[in-house]
RNA sequence: GGGCCCGUAGCUCAGCAAGGAUAGAGCACCGGGCUUUUAACCCGGGGGUCGUGGGUUCAAUUCCCGCCGGGCCCGCCA
């Protein structure tokens, strides 16, 4: 039995993306419940305490889509990027000053900016997020931790919380196995003593006063005794002198306080949401919102990133390569499924946007109507349903890599420009859009592709062929004749002209091909090039 | 110990969510075109028991279960 078109049509769920089907879903269950669809709020958590990476970045995009698709779908919604600047330091992240050492165990939000150019640590941290954010285009509104604890936003769920707290550790313990909770309140006071958050240990809430005493005892974080103070004191919640411990109850109370209706997780935190959601529903009295889990990005390793800043693979390397939208892309084409990742896939990424583009345009013809639904569905979402009004000029991302890679050094952009226009990829002067393009190509050449001057041994005839090519270049500047005049050394030296090409683009370029070698050795400057020929004779 | 993901062309992978007709791409390989070298680019070609065994179905690469192989996450904290 086949279907009409038609049918078909009918059947698509918004834009065709699973986006769309997830905002359905979220609908359906919103509807069931009972609650008011007015205002439907979508969190994503994000981390202030390491280099924002891929990983924290898709975390973001992937739940502002779905916040997208149920405004797609009619429905006000309300994105909240919500910074955990009160969790702890753990260690040190790769290529940060080691004087940061000494913070370990310190709100994030406690410790200065070992920069200076933030008010804090946490500060610093998420703005390289927010950055990598406000270029790609998400909108978002941002609630610090500290700001939420310091405000009260969440004093209600805290007490709950606390006033269930055998409750919770019970559904810790049967959810994780982990007895803790049992014993130690599920909250970390701020030492007021020495500063630090994860060596306190709550062992009593005193409800009246809105307290918690604790005492500063140490703990272990990554295998290693942090140790306390010895401190004994009291914290006010209210005051947000601490912080609900993420597994036992935080997430909870920031769905309920807020009222978030969806949040998507990665499968490391999957026992937290786990816990959390009983929380919520058993402690809070919130239905959970509903969740999709998605999975890591791993980092492939390979190429050299940054030799600085320790192996990161940040949104901000990402553009040095590629469009925002590719990268959008990246996080949005597929959620199940553990990648590995890493800077050579950025060509790909990009070759692939391009082609979504087409299908967008219609100049690349799917048969298929879902097939083709989905496709420009997808294209849409990487552009967060802003998509250009035109389409760009597509050139195959190695194409632009090898025209650059030979592409004299001072006229890199006019000299690819004509090649692609020889190539029938351009008409007049390129666009802001193509300009881009060859830089991300450029940026691509000069980190991975640059090529040492090679050195070769050259035999007398070569030498003395150079030679002769050496004084012809002194007095002819006409590409065409230097062309037919390389032919002419080659011949006359005894020399099979591919051999002599060959060499030349060893000693130019550090390959052994190259382009047509006459235009280039005027584009590149007659005199640069005898420099660069003189050196390769001085070698051998 | 608990949980998740992957297995499709020589290689890297897409397709699988809402099952549908000869299963796709890039690279590699082979042939041709273009450029007075080469590369690039363009056209064409070969190459697949869709890991495996069952089940559901008119129909399974797609959904369900078992098995084999590879990997990841959690089991402190976040």
């Amino acid at each position: 039995m086949l279907e009409s078109p038609m049918e078909d049509a009918e059947r698509i769920i918004g834009h065709g993306t699973w986006y769309d089907k997830v905002a359905v879903e979220i609908i359906k269950k919103e509807r069931k419940l009972g609650r008011s669809l007015d205002l439907l709020r979508i969190e994503s958590g994000v981390a202030a305490s390491g280099i924002p990476h891929i990983g924290s970045f898709s975390e973001v995009t992937r739940n502002y889509a779905v916040s997208l698709a149920l405004r797609e779908q009619g429905y006000k919604t309300e994105f909240i990027l919500f910074s955990d600047n009160k969790d702890g330091l753990r260690s040190v992240p790769a290529g940060m000053p080691k004087s940061l050492e000494k913070f370990i165990g310190f709100p994030v939000t406690d410790i200065p900016d070992p920069y200076r150019c933030h008010e804090n640590y946490a500060d610093h941290m998420i703005s390289l997020l927010l950055e990598a954010l406000d270029e790609a285009g998400v909108e978002y509104k941002l609630i610090k931790g500290s700001d939420a604890y310091a405000r009260g936003l969440l004093n209600e769920e805290i007490r709950l919380i606390l006033e269930n707290a055998s409750r919770v550790g019970q559904i810790v313990k049967e959810e994780t196995g982990q007895e803790k909770y049992l014993e130690a309140l599920p909250y970390f006071p701020v030492c007021e003593s020495c500063g630090r958050i994860y060596t306190t240990k709550a062992y009593k809430f005193l409800p009246d006063e809105n307290k918690i005493l604790y005492r500063c005892e140490g703990m272990e974080i990554k295998h290693k005794w942090l140790k306390g103070c010895g401190y004994e004191g009291e914290a006010n919640y209210t005051k947000g002198e601490g912080k609900l411990a993420w597994k036992a109850g935080e997430f909870a109370a920031r769905w309920r306080a807020l009222g978030i209706r969806f949040e998507a997780y990665g499968k490391d935190i999957a026992d937290s949401v786990r816990v959390n959601d009983r929380i919520s529903r058993e402690v809070l009295g919130y239905e959970p919102p509903m969740h999709v889990q998605y999975e890591m990005f791993l980092d492939k390793g390979g190429r050299k990133i940054s030799k600085s800043k320790g192996n990161v693979f940040t949104p901000q390397v990402w553009f040095r390569y590629g469009s925002p939208q590719s990268m959008i892309l990246l996080t949005l084409k597929r959620f199940i499924g553990t990648r590995s990742i890493s800077v050579e896939d950025i060509p790909r990424y990009m070759d692939e946007l391009d082609e979504l583009e087409d299908v967008y345009f219609g100049e690349k013809k799917i048969k298929e109507f879902k097939e083709r639904a989905k496709l420009t569905g997808l294209y849409k979402y990487c552009w967060f349903m802003k998509p250009p009004k035109k389409p760009s000029i597509h050139v195959p991302y190695n194409l632009l890599v090898s025209l650059v890679r030979v592409a004299p050094e001072n006229k890199k952009i006019q000299f690819v420009a004509e090649k692609l226009r020889k190539y029938g990829y351009l008409k007049g002067s390129p666009s802001e859009d193509l300009k881009k393009r060859i830089e991300y190509a450029m940026n691509w050449v000069r980190d991975f592709e640059e090529t040492a001057e090679v050195k070769i041994e050259l035999s007398e005839k070569e030498k003395r062929a150079i030679l002769s090519l050496i004084d012809r270049l002194q007095l002819i500047g006409d590409p065409e004749v230097i062309q037919s005049s390389i032919f002419e050394i080659a011949r006359a030296n005894g020399i099979k002209p591919r051999r002599f090409f060959e060499i030349l683009y060893m000693i130019l370029l550090g390959t052994r091909f190259g382009p047509r070698l006459g235009p280039y050795l005027v584009d590149m400057g007659r005199a640069n090039a005898i420099k660069i020929l003189k050196r390769s004779i001085d070698f051998t």
